[in-house]
DNA sequence: AGAGTTATTTACCGTGCGGTCCACAATAAG
DNA sequence: CTTATTGTGGACCGCACGGTAAATAACTCT
């Protein structure tokens, strides 16, 4: 339970066999699977296969199938919010980063990316309704996720870039229902050119002004 | 097979036991029970409950339950493509239509209908990846949308309130793609007066000058 | 080395699933 | 009434699932 890689120092006097798995490396595998079918269509059989670990071995690290999904959900979440944080935090110009939240879902070139989707809104589809934690998670990510894009949006009011008076919080939940739209138009199958465009559109009418340099020089 | 509700006429000599249910009803209520749980989450017994019918009959009358979720999946679309071409052609002012297109996921006041999403949608996300009939029904579905949709922006660019050098498939596909946005944070459970706000804003900010008589007013 | 503790492996279990089969009921034609 | 044909309901089946238990291996500390 305790977190311990360090095999040194004793906490109760008997040390015993230290496992043999990296367990943020199993948590990866894991994720990976439940992302391409879901959890229902996973099963243990899969998420042993994937993680190399035993039925027992993966019971007594995780718990049950359900708590290891919710595992490998929050390290999702928790690692998106975290790459997301940095990247709005880290453009220079945070109308640049707030476009690329919108497009995020074309920017894989090929469109793999878009047909897979986003692990928290089909686990949301899947099992919001019925899973409560599920539906809890659902609500702290977007909650999350709302809140740091409308903190990029002051920086951008800040900047002159977005209009003073548009309200930050609304501003953000429109960027990201728009961007989550998108989403799901990419895993129906729309092609990536298709949906970039779409993308792109929805970007620039919600982002009035939105083009950056580098954006007006290719136009 | 054929369909046969009248009882008169032989069709081969000799005729048998006629059907004792209702098809389009069974199939209704088998629609709706996939909707509120899922394909996976819903059991053969939970179809033989709320259709009232044996296993064998459900299985003589529409093959296995993958064939009957595909079967009451269409149902829902087609009934879903004929109200939207209704609502689409009905409204005086296309643009008005195109709002409450929009504006769909928040029509229903108490805000049941957001947390419930969208068939389709829910059926795309859970089995799109792993089921080549769902991915089919989805793209048929979503073409049909935006052409219907994008029939309608070129009525509103015949009365004046869309850009005239506005490209109707592309402006269909935003607002499909927003529609969409806010169905999935519907489904996060985000309660239904900022969802309004969020569906007003995204309306307004994708029709430009799109304020209908009754829109003014309220504000 | 021995004891104590924990990870790992393997075999096993009960359940609920989707799917099939069969006996019976209902109807139409002869 | 008899017969042919089809719908109906329930008993039944095999299986794969999630989950458990017990035996074994690995390691620390005295």
């Amino acid at each position: 339970m305790v977190d311990r890689p360090v095999k040194k120092n004793c906490y109760a006097c008997h040390m015993a066999r230290p496992r043999q798995f990296d367990e943020k490396r199993v948590l990866r595998a894991v994720r990976e699977q439940f992302w391409d079918a879901g959890y229902a269509a996973t099963s243990l059989e899969d998420l042993m296969r994937v993680s190399g670990l035993g039925k027992g071995s993966l019971y007594a690290a995780f718990g049950d199938k359900h708590q290891l999904f919710l595992r490998a959900l929050r390290s999702y979440t928790d690692g998106g919010h975290g790459f997301l944080r940095k990247k709005l935090n880290s453009a220079p110009r945070a109308l640049d980063a707030l476009r690329a939240f919108v497009m995020a879902a074309v920017s894989d070139p090929n469109g793999a990316a878009a047909r897979r989707g986003c692990l928290m809104a089909n686990s949301t589809y899947e099992l919001a309704t019925a899973d409560p934690d599920v539906l809890a998670e659902a609500r702290r990510t977007y909650e999350t996720t709302t809140a740091l894009v409308a903190e990029c949006v002051v920086r951008a009011q800040g900047e002159g870039d977005v209009p003073a008076d548009a309200d930050p919080i609304e501003t953000a939940r429109a960027l990201l229902a728009a961007q989550q739209g998108l989403v799901f138009m990419g895993r129906t199958g729309l092609d990536i050119d298709k949906l970039t465009a779409t993308a792109r559109s929805l970007a620039a009418q919600l982002l009035p002004g939105a083009l950056s340099k580098a954006q007006r020089t290719t136009e």
